[in-house]
DNA sequence: TGTACATCAGTGAACGCGCGTTCACTGATGTAC
DNA sequence: TGTACATCAGTGAACGCGCGTTCACTGATGTAC
């Protein structure tokens, strides 16, 4: 009796379009010109529909990169099942993570910069081994070690080395956009080499099933 | 006749009193607690004052960053003065950037974050070697190519690789705050050492005086 | 020494604005009879 | 087919808030006489 609930699939769609609206206007205009009624305007819908669609703007905010985030766990894992040499490995890994930011630009700064909770409340600090990229960087070097493709040291720690470079290669351009910083398009192939180029152990001219401890 | 003009140096003091109180805010509660009335407030003085000794909040902020970018510009000349050498230059600026990333990292954020100007007003494209720190890199890296103490490639692409791995390795733990990434003091060491080992030549044990083309 | 006046630093209430959010309401769409 | 009712999606004016900024005003501090 009386009008029935909309179908799982309409909700869908109606969510989708205000996703959309809001991911369009975050391109052009950045966060700043991110707000509620902009992007009820943008949907075509009224401010306060948005409300039984969403708690709040940072629910809103967070739905947009969770996809994207998602995906790119994803991609890991794909990386990880189909690639058993670990150096090569690494970098489908990074070169990987280079194209996704490249592809999600704006993702990939909200993500990043401002996912910050905007009140002082204390946040709980996880384990960066929690992050798909940075635990299967970190796995990947430890096997690379064991066979002695990989240089030796702390797993952990050349693996956050590894992601922090690039991280720079594709946040540079990003956050520098008033310089003509190259894109990360030129930046990160780069980078990825001058990253792989490091990992090699020294005195060892084949990849070398034999080294290791 | 009339009440005198405040000297320079009274001036000076109150601009400081504002600023350090802005500072202050910025740093514990950062630029989301920041606002003209807490700043005022924080300083000792009324709102409308602020607006006597800055054009407005942006300008406040400006001044913030100006100094200490200005002191950084100070110590890349230095090291260019006092380091012949163009590899050791190099990982002098990088070590020095590092240094003072982590001695101001508000300001780190701030500059390269967050002086977006708010509006979508087009702003001009500056050639990147205007900031010293990539100019200086550049020219170390072509000075140490002629000597053929570094390898080939572009120095302007090479230095922003340089510059883009040191960022990397700053920003990650800064904008990942909530996971525990390796504080820059770790990462930062790591990453320089990894970028000078990409800079090395091919088949060229001793430093070379005699290479180049 | 005392008083009128000029000039300045500094004040803080007020303005207009845009924000996130709410909630009484509208109207479409179903069922019951 | 028609009517009363229930239920839901969707509306948009209104609320309270904090923001950056302004400006008529206060009061301190000098000079002139």
């Amino acid at each position: 009796m009386g009008r029935p609930s909309a179908t799982p699939e309409q909700r869908k769609q109606q969510r989708n379009k205000i996703r959309a609206a809001a991911a369009d206007i975050y391109q052009e205009e950045g966060l700043t010109g991110l707000s509620v009624r902009a992007v009820a305007k943008r949907a075509g819908v009224s401010t306060g529909l948005l409300y039984s669609y969403f708690t709040d703007v940072s629910d809103l905010l967070r739905s947009l990169w969770l996809r994207p985030v998602a995906e790119f766990g994803r991609r890991v894992v794909a990386i990880e099942e189909t690639q058993p040499d670990p150096r090569k490995r690494i970098e489908a890994l990074l070169t990987a993570y280079v194209a996704w930011a490249h592809e999600h630009p704006d993702v990939y700064r909200g993500v990043l910069l401002l996912v910050r909770p905007p009140g002082p409340e204390q946040l709980d600090v996880e384990p960066v081994a929690s992050l798909p990229l940075c635990r299967a960087l970190r796995d990947a070097i430890a096997e690379g070690q064991r066979q002695g493709s990989v240089a030796g040291g702390d797993p952990d720690l050349l693996a956050q080395t590894l992601w922090a470079g690039a991280h720079g290669a594709i946040a540079l351009p990003v956050n520098l956009d008033r310089f003509d910083v190259a894109p990360s398009s030129q930046l990160g192939p780069l980078m990825i080499a001058t990253l792989m180029a490091s990992l090699t152990p020294p005195h060892s001219d084949s990849p070398a099933h034999l080294g290791g401890p």
